[in-house]
DNA sequence: ATAGGGTCTGTAGCAACTACAGGATCAAGG
DNA sequence: CCTTGATCCTGTAGTTGCTACAGACCCTAT
């Protein structure tokens, strides 16, 4: 064991990026908002990261691939961070989430049903005719639940 | 027939806000990014619509409804300005929508899946061990096609 | 020593609105 | 006629979640 002894194995930026993926302006957009912290500094000023960071990051990327907000990501970091998260806790915030997604799903399959069967009344020629404009000129979006 | 002559009934912008259901501001933005004309003014310089922006306007909203962006509304909109559309050039675009909508569909329903199946194993108890979690410490988030 | 990279900061831009401040104007009641 | 309150005008800032730039520093290798 010699220098990398726990907590800082000085990554910079670029580093960090590469490890997770993460774009590298992100990263200091991610540190401005609060979602990371504001990391160690080398004596020239420059961002020094270790082994959490990577974990903290990773945790909020993989949040965003699932659709959280980074106000539900910093919800749900606050709880971590604070050793105070219960499993009820954080189900209650997924499954919020959930129906959100579904919600969400739900609104594009009502769009999906009506583009498609529109499109496939379309005679596809020249004319100008085209039951696409007339579905935007004439009638109102139905709404199913 | 008295006043009502055709092109101008004198509509303010909050009554076309109410016929349209759109927001008073919005309109305002939609004349700035061109997607509504600069309407006549009276002469104190207040907006006067008439029955052709009630309709533009309806246009607008359904395309955004049916969640057109706003270039492909442009688009759509100098096409029908320029007299120039043929059904087949509209039904390419409602297609390459309807292609983007089916693909914001797979990933929301990617999430859905993995979302519902990690909270299916949550406890719900008061303990800080929590699948959810453990998802988004530790593994990737898998893309189905 | 110097050339090239990487890093730092602040700021502006994207979509697609929404909301406000501060002033002008209109419509109705007294 | 005058006042009052609602509406209208303009420009600008805020929202969400980034991304990209400029101009200044710094670090490393030759």
């Amino acid at each position: 064991m010699s220098s990398d002894h726990g907590v800082a194995s000085a990554l910079k930026r670029s580093d960090l990026a590469k490890l997770t993926g993460c774009n590298l302006e992100t990263i200091r957009y991610y540190e401005g908002v609060g979602l990371m912290p504001d990391p160690p500094r080398s004596p020239a000023g420059h961002r020094r990261y270790g082994t959490a960071h990577v974990e903290r990051l990773s945790f909020i990327m993989r949040a965003r691939e699932l659709g959280f907000t980074m106000e539900e990501i910093r919800g749900l970091l606050s709880m971590v961070d604070r050793g105070s998260h219960t499993c009820g806790e954080v189900e209650k915030r997924g499954r919020d989430h959930l129906n959100v997604v579904r919600a969400k799903i739900k609104d594009l399959q009502n769009i999906e049903v009506i583009l498609a069967e529109t499109i496939a009344k379309c005679s596809g020629s020249d004319a100008p005719e085209c039951p696409l404009l007339n579905v935007l000129s004439d009638s109102a979006v139905a709404k199913a639940d």
